[in-house]
RNA sequence: GGGUCGAUAGCUCGAUCGGUAGAGCAGCGCCCUUUUAAGGCGUUGGUUCUGGGUUCGAGUCCCAGUCGACCCA
């Protein structure tokens, strides 16, 4: 049975490449331990004396590392090689067949042992499989490689599919073979990891020993390979546009510094990749998108990660309503495709509901005003220290500094945003607001946006982007304020040749994906949060 | 940046009023040929985040720091 079998009829794709990357890391990593070679590392000191200096620490390590010497006499690899195997585990297992032989690798998470007789699952990304070891059954030299084993290792086995009396399926194990020895014990098979802080600094942890955070991290694969799927079924290109530009534009943030030297010039971390993206509209390119990291150098918090991925589309001719349209279909597909519903229910820690989002289009829409008015139908009358007043009454803090479009605001954030679990379009945004799109042309005071808000967040913005080459100077000239240097003559240069009318949207992938997990915090769906380092004593 | 809370064995968690730091899992030693949080008997394991202080005595009280969580800015 070849892997490429097992592969397609599984329709596990997502975990071939992975396998095929893992292979290709081992080799560069090898290290050269046992029967074909010298019994050094490519550092300088040998195993033993290795294995020898950290028996102090701790007594479960030393166990570990007296096993490890034991199979070094022995001359077996404890960190193995190539293992060729019929396809990941959760593929083995969903295409278990009875009698049928098959060769699978994998970390033990669980061993119960009766004796003779022994059941370990073997774990992987893709699933948990069992195998069961028969030491009787076992060649004689291979059943004392065996005793050497731990919960941990990463073991390869070749056998029999078979189902238990209580219907598990099962591999009884012909041959085996270590592939790596675990020199550290795991978290609790039962409880898994929970200090949130082990999960974030040692994201592989979290991800042997919690079911729970693989599927959010699966769940975030998946809804970003939908969302390339949508995007190029109907017609749009994917380009990847510079991570450092000498100006960071296109949004208003502070961005990270860096340098190149050969070219002794400063440049930094985009902040978007919008300005970039509008180039190639002007190029001649109409539906173009980005999907990838933008960097803010601003504080970090449940909301906020350093880096995070965002979604640009942009569309020559169209305008923010088809925007909209677009980004209501694609978050509707991927629900289904990815969660199978259109129903999401948020769960806490001990399983209890902690709110529903229906997604069922077609989604509300409404403009900026009306939602300000549904709060105070006399907001808009009211002189700017009546609004400071009625922010006290509902309780809406604001600082005296703010201008009176911020105090709105504000109020908005807090009184409509942070309320709004359903999806909203929310449209017609005041102009002060957003300095990059088009005005409406019935009220000159709104722009033609609309700021999508689901689960109590800014999910995606949209608007009908300015292409006017002098109105866009003059807004961003407001924009850079004193600091002349910030003004993007080169963009401006594009947009005197000519853009297309388009509409544009921006998707946060990190809140897009806390919506649809359930996640509370961004945290918990980027693989490697940015964290304070532990000080080293 | 401010406030509140937290850090105890590899993991998950206890420890009364300030009075001998414990349990389950994991580990180690035995028993066990279809188990699945396997089971049974026995057993090892601690810089109680770090540094000061109060006290006859500190995991516990006080001060400072580190890291984290939440809230606010």
């Amino acid at each position: 049975m070849s892997l490429r079998k097992v592969g397609e009829a599984s329709g596990f794709a997502l975990f071939r490449t992975e396998q095929t990357e893992t292979v290709c890391l081992r080799r560069s990593q090898h290290i050269q331990v046992g029967r074909n070679a010298h019994p050094r590392t490519r550092g300088s000191a040998s195993l033993p004396a290795l294995i020898q200096r950290s028996m102090e620490e701790n007594e479960l390590l030393a166990f570990r590392r007296q096993k490890l010497g034991k199979l070094v006499e022995q001359n077996i690899n404890p960190f193995g090689g190539r293992f060729d195997v019929s396809g990941a585990i959760g593929e083995v297992r969903h295409a278990f067949v009875e009698g049928q032989r098959v060769r699978l690798a994998g970390r033990i998470t669980a061993h119960r042992n009766m004796g003779k007789s022994q059941f370990l699952d073997l774990s992987d990304v893709s699933g948990r499989l069992q195998i069961y070891v028969n030491l009787k059954e076992l060649p004689p030299e291979q059943a004392a490689i065996f005793e050497l084993i731990d919960l941990g290792d990463f073991i390869g086995a070749e056998g029999e599919c078979f189902l238990t009396r209580t219907g598990e399926p099962t591999i009884r194990v012909e041959k085996f073979q270590l592939l790596s020895k675990t020199l550290r014990p795991l978290p609790d098979k039962w409880h898994g990891i929970s200090d949130v802080e082990i999960r974030n600094r040692q994201r592989y942890l979290d991800l042997v020993a919690n079911a729970a955070s693989r599927d959010v991290f699966l769940t975030r694969i998946r809804v970003v390979r939908e969302i390339r799927q949508f995007l190029h079924n109907r017609g749009f290109l994917e380009v990847e546009t510079p991570m450092m530009q000498p100006i960071a534009g296109g949004a208003a943030a502070e961005p990270f510094k860096t340098h190149h030297n050969a070219l002794n010039l400063d440049l930094f971390l985009r902040i978007a990749p919008e300005l970039y993206l509008k180039r190639l509209l002007v190029g001649g390119f109409t539906k173009v998108f980005e999907l990838n990291r933008n960097f803010r150098n601003e504080g970090i918090s449940r909301r906020h990660n350093p880096e995070f991925t965002m979604l640009e589309v942009y569309w020559a001719y169209a305008d923010f309503e088809l925007m909209a349209n677009l980004v209501e279909e694609m978050i509707c597909t991927l629900a289904e495709s990815v969660l199978g519903s259109l129903h999401l229910t948020h769960k806490d820690g001990e399983g209890n509901i902690k709110r529903t989002i229906n997604l069922s289009p077609p989604w509300k829409r409404a403009r900026y005003e009306d939602l300000i008015r549904k709060i105070d139908h006399t907001w808009f009358d009211r002189s700017r220290d009546q609004k400071v007043a009625q922010c006290r009454k509902l309780g809406v803090e604001v600082d005296p500094e703010m201008q009176e479009f911020e105090i709105t605001q504000q109020v908005f954030e807090k009184l409509v945003e942070e309320q709004t679990i359903d999806p909203l379009f929310v449209t017609h945004l005041p102009k002060e607001l957003v300095p990059l799109a088009k005005q409406n042309t019935e009220n000159p005071a709104v722009v033609d946006v609309y700021e999508l808000i689901i689960n109590g967040q800014e999910i995606s913005p949209g608007y009908s982007e300015l292409n006017d080459p002098i109105g866009q100077r003059k807004r961003l000239l407001e924009q850079v304020g004193e600091e002349i240097q910030n003004l993007d003559e080169d963009f401006l240069l594009a947009l005197e040749h000519g853009m297309p009318p388009a509409g544009g949207i921006g998707v946060g992938i990190d809140r897009l994906v806390m919506m649809l997990t359930g996640a509370d915090s961004i945290r918990d769906v980027i693989l490697f949060p940015q964290l304070k380092p532990k000080s080293q004593e």
